[in-house]
DNA sequence: GGTTGTCTTTGCGCCAGCGCAAATCGCTGC
DNA sequence: GCAGCGATTTGCGCTGGCGCAAAGACAACC
């Protein structure tokens, strides 16, 4: 297919959350449908209102998962990861993607049709139950935030904002743990619904105060209980 | 099983979202390992935190699903009218309702143990794509309403919650359109992020202006072009 | 008919965070 | 090395909506 895919083996798809529980021969199967591509930095997958023709997932990299208002205010729904499926959800309910999909590193995705995916769900119906779980997951998630936005500060907003994508995925370096995504302030600040100067300023603050490290949009969170007490303390 | 399961057929779920598709025998089936209880008014369904161990959908009446801080703030997640299921995303994540479930009227309940649910959908696959489809469709809709919390005002917000509301529950009437729910305003503004003193002063405003008309909770909507435009409008 | 509790209205002061603006830093390409 | 561009920082004033407080409305119960 592309130079990616040769060093691509079903193996590779028994991590991700989409086709856990499956055996080799249906992984085989999976890969045998898919479509691998390389996707260089600031390529778009698909955007807003776009019909959704294809089930996506990471191989490698990450993506930027946002939507817009009318008034070009966005919010950025979440960061897709290895392994994490996207852009799914639009196949089984109105067949619009609801936010646009950016990789924000050079990256590889996988993905199937429509029609391959529902075949595959018909052999192998462990696979719906998966979505279901991750689908599950991300709506809890959402609805936490939802509530986050609705009663907490800006301050303790954008700590959870650091904390969750230290979680997702963030490496464990001598200074302290560094978040994989490069981040601009802007999309810190269109996490939680904040401006750009806001954010600007609180990250600024906790630099100095010793809590974080940014250096090219990379940020490290140095001292995790710091900033774990922000994100508790309704003062701030 | 008791009064209220005497009237219930199975061709009462065929309406249900999480049965659609599904032959008379299969809907049979589902009934046959199904509970049926009658919730009085402020009945507690389940508590946020609680093992969740049953599939749970509304055959009359509503529903307040609600999520608490630590601090107490709440945050009203939605409301559950008849034929929709909740409670259910638990079953297939970590196993704790992330919310609490009350009853807001006399209501009738149908549910099913962990067990029997998977044994069903064993046997009809096509119950675990209504499950996806529904979590999908409400997965898009938190992400909206998270959306509209970080870059709308408080007045587009509560606007845009009483036409969802109207739009998932109400009836037509000579004057207008009337919510099923009985909202306090307090509901309201949990349902937006806002204070009830806030939701209060905007509310009364708009019944001031001949938009709407409130009684005893009970929430018409006269003026769907004037709320419409407040919903809209990115100066309100 | 009075009491109690829940819901609602409304006034007033304050402040977190936005909006605007301008300067600076650090890449990238020529 | 310089020009250009995106990202970031920072100052300043303003205001939407919160927080507090108190009073009024209404239903339910005794």
């Amino acid at each position: 297919m592309n130079t990616a895919s040769a060093s691509l083996t079903p193996e590779t798809l028994a991590g991700m959350g989409l086709f856990l529980g499956l055996p080799s021969p249906a992984l085989a199967e999976v890969m045998a449908c898919a479509r691998v591509r390389h996707l260089p930095k600031d390529t778009t997958v698909f955007v807003q209102g776009e019909a959704a023709k294809r089930c996506h997932a990471l191989i490698e990299g990450h993506a930027r998962i946002a939507q817009s208002d009318d008034d070009g205010a966005q919010l950025v729904v979440r960061f897709i990861g290895p392994g994490e499926m996207f852009g799914t959800v639009a196949l089984f309910t109105d067949g619009k993607y609801p936010a646009e999909a950016v990789a924000v590193v050079d990256s590889i995705e996988i993905s199937w049709t429509e029609a391959a995916l529902y075949d595959l769900i018909g052999r192998h119906p462990q696979i719906a139950l998966n979505i279901v779980k991750i689908i599950g997951t991300r709506l809890r998630e959402v609805q936490e935030r939802l509530r986050e936005l609705a009663t907490q500060r800006v301050a303790s907003r954008i700590a959870r904002v650091l904390l969750r994508l230290a979680a997702q995925g963030g490496h464990a370096g001598s200074d302290g743990t560094t978040i994989d995504v490069p981040l601009t302030r802007k999309d810190v600040a269109e996490m939680c619904g904040a401006t750009l100067h806001t954010a600007s300023r609180l990250l600024t603050a906790w630099e100095k105060a010793g809590l974080i490290t940014t250096r090219h949009q990379r940020v490290t969170i140095r001292k995790f209980a710091g900033i774990r007490r922000i994100a508790e303390d309704p003062s701030h």
